[in-house]
RNA sequence: AGCGGGGUGGGGUAGCUAGGUUAACCCGCUGGGCUCAUAACCCAGAGAUCGGUCGUUCAAAUCGACCCCCCGCUACCA
């Protein structure tokens, strides 16, 4: 591909929660390919931003007790940190409530309705006389007309799994209150989709870079016959539709939010100056729309977004292509909040760094088929491939060069068949990787980069410049010279995927932190000074059950309590005045402690199995004393002692030093 | 139910649109080598007749038909 403009766009995240790694695919693909046509030099702008409107925001809003402005700030500022620690290069990550936003989709709309493709329609929807508001569809519960399911959906019953809608529903209700619903007549703005089936059938068959998945569903979609589309909703929350007698409608998320990628290139260029450059990326024939989404987007990427931008007849460049990942479950589960199933990016960053979350994901991305996420995988890709492979390689070779030649790149003598080969294999890698990029083989691209570094290692291997050192001092400088090389190589072509880790190994190359991707090939020169080695990346030494233990415990202590909750908590020292076991039981003593009050207390703790009795005399713990009183083994405890535990091993916490018992713990 | 995608050695994937050498790669396993390196690296080997059946063809994992299984979508859910 010879140089030019690319605009890259992720899906833009529907931030009712933050995202799980699932939710990341999409924006780390367009990271990586970002990030490699900068590389290439290319003139290039990733824009994207957060989705804030719609019901399921208002509906979590209303949960959380705050409004749907307040959750949706909240959300996004918490995201946008997010995404730097991902080391997401967006030039532009903006929210579709940004001023630029709303403005632009307003006059884009008005532009289509002047246009002719806006009608009006009445329908009969359902709408809850309590919450105030319309429903869609899958707000409405109640029982599967067909199968009997108590808590089947507007839209569809998920025991039976046959379509449904709102009328159908035995005892509707809200699920919002659970009230029932009624059907009122509401007036609704429809974009007549149909005229552009034509177009639309010839833009994807000549698109011969759409992946299939996109292509072929979509082509399906309009062979049976594309319907008019519902452009508005009866909901506050959202872009006012900007139509004559539509007071009160907002626009359907679907209208606006990919009209965002337009509206986020032109604020983009307000902010740095040139306010009219956005037109370039959007009009200029020879500039390219790259849009990376998950696959439940391909409709609105391939029809509905297209389709809009026909309907101004202002010439807007179409979506170039549609680069579409398939899903990533975990344990074979999709991920789901409620059921705790999966990993999100903020949890994963209190785990490991981002480049080995960013590695694992994109050498495993669900391209041709949904893939599964488990530790096994995730320890196979960061020990055996980044720590093993790609690291020892980078390793071993700095180490050699730092020992035996004072940290200069040695001079090369004549090079031998071996040498030759490494250094082609160099240039034929470099060669892959850039195809496979080109052609959105994103997952074969980054086995590929781990492939070189193998090679490394194999050659290494055969030149065993640890011997030649004494026998053939030549050889030996040969050797690592051509090392470097591929070390070198290695530090550029891995930046779109591992940006951390790129940077680490240029500094222990003592090469300038920017480089293009061209100069991968370029040789370091002998006499080079390079810096300290220093692994660049650590294995993870911990078996899967670990792995979750430590989710486990992230998650607990990333759920923050404020401080007025943990002040609800009582806990005081307390002297063990007396303790016995508990008859009949093979874990339990039962301890009476002294916590500073008139009479002592007892606690019920399972800790027979570490502590006899008698060791624990006189001893000063730390219980809390508000727990509410339960009844084991027909003893009641009256407060719980606080003691730590890992594995099969407990042991209780104790003060540094005797204190008053009764003395408060905070 | 319809549609889309998938079913490849023990695990994970590629190949399959343009059918043709010993079905490729990673992990794991077995045996060996090396010691520069992060107990890492390298070599060799065992292991799949490519979901099933039928068909087209000189030749099929790759094309066609039917069947079974998994995932997703079916647009008023983002």
């Amino acid at each position: 591909m010879k140089l030019g403009r690319i605009l890259v766009t992720s899906a833009w995240p529907y931030i009712q929660h933050v995202l799980h790694l699932g939710n990341l695919l999409p924006i780390l693909s367009a990271d990586v390919m970002a990030r490699y046509y900068r590389l290439k030099g290319h003139d290039v702008l990733f824009v994207s931003g957060s989705d804030v409107h719609g019901t399921p925001i208002e509906v979590e809003a209303l949960r959380q007790g705050i409004s749907p402005k307040e959750l949706t700030e909240k959300n996004h500022r918490k995201v946008v940190d997010l995404f730097k620690k991902w080391a997401i290069s967006f030039d532009n990550y903006t929210t579709t409530e940004s001023p630029v936003h709303k403005e632009f989709v307003m006059n884009f709309h008005r532009k289509v309705f002047e246009n002719g493709y806006v009608f009006t329609q009445e329908s009969e929807l359902p709408y809850c006389p309590k919450c105030k508001r319309f429903l869609p569809d899958r707000f409405v519960e109640g029982e599967c007309p067909y199968c009997g399911y108590k808590g089947a959906r507007g839209d569809q019953c998920e025991q039976c799994g046959r379509l449904l809608d709102p009328t159908k529903l035995i005892n509707a209700r809200c699920s919002i209150c659970g009230s029932s619903p009624i059907f009122r007549k509401t007036i609704h703005w429809y974009f007549d989709l149909p005229r552009f089936a034509d177009k639309l059938k010839d833009y994807i068959i000549n698109n011969k870079q759409f992946p299939d998945n996109a292509r072929n569903f979509s082509l399906k979609l309009i062979e049976e016959g594309l319907k008019p589309r519902p452009m508005t909703r009866d909901s506050e929350w959202g872009i006012p539709a900007p139509f004559e007698g539509a007071k009160g409608k907002t626009l359907y998320v679907w209208f606006e939010n990919v009209l965002g990628y337009i509206s986020a290139t032109i604020e983009y260029f307000k902010v740095h100056g040139d306010e009219d450059r956005w037109k370039k990326f959007w009009f200029d024939k020879d500039s390219k729309i790259l849009c990376f989404i998950g696959k439940d987007n391909i409709p609105f990427h391939t029809i509905i977004f297209p389709a809009l931008l026909l309907a101004t007849h202002e010439g807007y460049n179409l979506p170039w292509n549609v680069s579409t990942n398939e899903w990533l479950n975990f344990g074979g589960q999709k991920s789901s909040k409620s059921r705790k199933i999966g990993i999100w990016i903020d949890e994963a960053l209190e785990m490991f760094p981002a480049d080995y979350w960013r590695y694992t994901l994109m050498v495993n991305r669900p391209e041709a088929s949904d893939t599964n996420f488990t530790w096994k995988i995730f320890l196979e890709k960061v020990n055996s491939d980044l720590n093993d492979t790609l690291g020892n390689f980078i390793h071993r070779t700095l180490m050699f060069i730092n020992n035996y030649y004072d940290g200069k790149v040695p001079k090369p003598g004549d090079l031998d068949e071996l040498d030759k080969r490494m250094l082609d294999a160099v240039k034929k890698y470099f060669k892959e990787v850039d195809e496979a990029l080109n052609g959105f083989h994103i997952q074969a691209a980054t086995k590929k980069v781990i492939d070189l570094a193998r090679e490394g290692n194999r050659y290494l291997n055969e030149k065993e410049p640890w011997k030649t050192f004494r026998s053939n001092p030549e050889s030996a400088a040969t050797t690592l010279y051509v090392s470097v090389q591929v070390v070198k190589a290695l530090s550029v072509i891995i930046e779109p995927f591992m940006p951390f880790a790129s940077k680490e190994i240029r500094k222990c190359l003592n090469l300038p932190e920017r480089l293009m991707w061209e100069d991968a090939v370029k040789p370091l020169k002998e006499g080079h000074k390079i810096g300290q080695a220093k692994p660049i990346f650590r294995k993870i030494n911990l078996s899967e059950d670990d792995l979750q233990e430590m989710l486990e415990g992230v998650r607990l202590s990333m759920q923050k309590i404020s401080f007025e909750e943990f002040s609800k908590i009582d806990m005081r020292v307390g002297k063990i005045i007396n303790a016995e076991k508990v008859p009949g039981s093979k874990n339990l003593l039962k301890l009476t402690i002294d916590v500073g009050m008139a009479d002592p207390k007892i606690a019920v703790a399972g800790i027979a199995k570490y502590y006899r009795p008698e060791d624990l005399l006189n001893r000063q713990i730390v219980v809390v004393t508000n727990l509410e009183p339960k009844k084991i083994f027909g003893i009641e405890s009256e407060v719980m002692i606080l003691a730590a535990q890992h594995g099969d091993n407990v042991v209780f916490i104790q003060p540094e030093k005797q204190i008053k018992p009764g003395s408060k713990v905070s």
